[in-house]
DNA sequence: AAAAAATGTGTAACCGATTACACATTAAGA
DNA sequence: TCTTAATGTGTAATCGGTTACACATTTTTT
């Protein structure tokens, strides 16, 4: 591998020259640039970057700790950093940990040794990653956190925010005129969400009915179980929303086997908007998370602390949720039948 | 920041010594050794790769170049490459590209300023890329393609068989009395699995229909196409095959709002086995691909040559797939009307 | 007990870049 | 025309490690 000692010799000239032509630094005179811009063509040369980043003390990479790389949520968010690293001429160092203490400790201490100018990461919790996580930023290593908050820290922190997207959810089968929602959440997870859930509610005037708050796990069987039991109240809802579209789509799919109409007898409502639910049969109705952006702010965010060294108060993004409207929720059958009766009225 | 000379002195050994006992090469006594290790813990040190990689020519990064991250079929790939590079001590700089051929080359180009030991890249044809791929190999970067089979050029290369896939598709059919079997196709891509859909027909002694060969986009839209056509015929196929998941779930999906019912009038078969598949209404039997275990195999073939400097040939290894039965496979129609017929002969 | 082998350590060159500094040359200003 | 300023270039130290080599000490062998 030819070296800038190689370029120099061919093209007549000192490493010096050839490093400031390469880094655009000082004065390069024209001839001595063609010369060089010659030389490295003939020579196939590539400057080493880690003889570089020894130097400078930039590595021009970022370290992208996630706990599951192959969850299409955290896959799309990776690509939001990744091609925003990309944009910004840094690589990205990408590291699954399973959400394994183990594999997180030795994925944060590789990422220092390999001297990554920065990281985004977005892990459960973990005791021990946390003060790794804060022994790096008390060590000059600018973190940025991403849906993760961490009450302690002092970084910079992105994630959406959930409360209002279930507001948002809720919100929209008010305006269907649904009065009575059902909402499937987790046992101890997603709290914003189930907060949102009981705060529309509220707004609106309505009461929270606890026995349409049904806790499970959040996943398609959760989702089935949850709405075995919403289906056999005497009351059933005529609206569920749900905390994550997995569970969702297993409620919604059992509704169906049950013989329930959607949307014409229940709207479903989800949270996450991931493919499943475009490609679900009716398509969820959904709360979609800006996960590209999400990414793309991470990386932002972590830019900024990387091209200065004075020190930036902590700032906090919190990244507004959509509703994806499709063909899950339509308006209450009460109403509807209020509308016919009123119009057969006239 | 500690740097081994700081270790060195704290210790009272000198760097040499302090180097061997961090690679433990050579020889270092049992007193300095615990004096290099409380050094080591009371300065917080970590060794910087970026100069150990400058000596010794080893960065321990690999690089994977993507088209496109998100996909939930890639990331599992990448997720299967990115542990087992971490299982061996390997970082992987994670690249998506976008099927640009720009931004493929400048990843390429990246990567190997950065020194990595070796790339697996499975992106789309591009001859520039192939003629970078093949100046990087000739320079002695080892490189593994994975799903990309590049003619001219020698390296190693890992893939799915997806003819034999294919042939287990329609083979299950075939065993479950259907002979009239369709096939949503492409126009130009997954000739293989084409084919073997063709030959699994011709090895049964069926004679293949062309009208029940429909070449279409592979989208969800594309499948409703192709099932329109289908139902279209005056003597419509009692199974179909698709050649993704995406299209079979459009093709399954606008028959069930044909009024067909699944998989009692049609049987369905995709390939892939996306997570849609699974989740779908009826679930879908797919043929699976074994991601994880490309990303395995693809970093493994990697490694062989990351350790050893002789020249190994090119392998390439074809993993198999995997037929995974749900809900939208059943025995055929007619089958059954004769089985009851029979029945009631008795 | 002497020779040979094994063990342990320090020194200094080297990897491939960057960059401060000194020095030379040319152009612009008075 | 003589100063200054601008432009252009080479030298050598430095970044943080590794490693070959020389040398010292201890242990084993005969």
């Amino acid at each position: 591998m030819a070296t800038i000692y190689d370029v120099a010799e061919k093209a007549g000239v000192s490493v010096g020259t050839v490093s400031r032509y390469l880094n655009g630094s000082g004065y390069v005179g024209r001839k001595s640039a063609d010369r060089i811009a010659a030389a490295i063509e003939e020579l196939g040369y590539s400057p080493n970057r880690n003889a570089r980043s020894l130097t400078t003390k930039r590595s021009g990479m970022i370290g992208f700790v996630v706990s599951d790389l192959a969850n299409p949520f955290t896959a799309e968010i990776a690509r939001g950093v990744q091609d925003t690293a990309d944009e910004f001429g840094y690589c990205a160092l990408i590291y699954n940990t399973d959400g394994n203490a183990h594999r997180e400790l030795r994925a944060l201490n590789t990422l220092r040794e390999h001297q990554v100018d920065g990281i985004i990461i977005t892990p459960p919790e973990i005791p021990e990653g946390n003060a790794f996580l804060a022994e790096l930023i008390a060590q000059g290593i600018p973190v940025v956190l991403l849906g993760r908050d961490m009450e302690p820290l002092v970084t910079d922190f992105v994630s959406t925010d959930t409360y209002l997207g279930a507001v948002i959810a809720v919100d929209h089968l008010l305006e269907l005129g649904h009065n009575r929602i059902a909402c499937i959440c987790a046992r101890n997870a997603a709290f914003s969400r189930r907060r949102g859930y009981m705060d529309a509610l509220t707004q609106a005037g309505l009461d929270v009915d606890e026995r349409l708050i049904v806790e499970t796990e959040l996943t398609r069987q959760g989702g089935v179980d949850a709405m075995t039991q919403l289906l056999k109240l005497e009351d059933p809802p005529s609206a569920v929303f749900a905390v994550n579209d997995v569970t969702a789509l297993g409620a919604m799919h059992h509704a169906i086997r049950r013989g329930v109409s959607i949307p014409g007898d229940i709207s479903f409502v989800g949270f996450d908007d991931i493919v499943l639910a475009e490609y679900a049969q009716p398509a969820l109705t959904s709360v979609a998370q800006p996960k590209l952006q999400l990414g793309r702010t991470a990386f932002e965010l972590l830019h900024t602390r990387l091209e200065t060294s004075d020190p930036i108060e902590p700032r906090r993004v919190i990244l507004p949720c959509e509703l994806v409207r499709r063909e899950s929720t339509a308006v209450a059958r009460t109403v509807t039948s209020r509308l016919q009766r009123s119009s057969s009225d006239e």
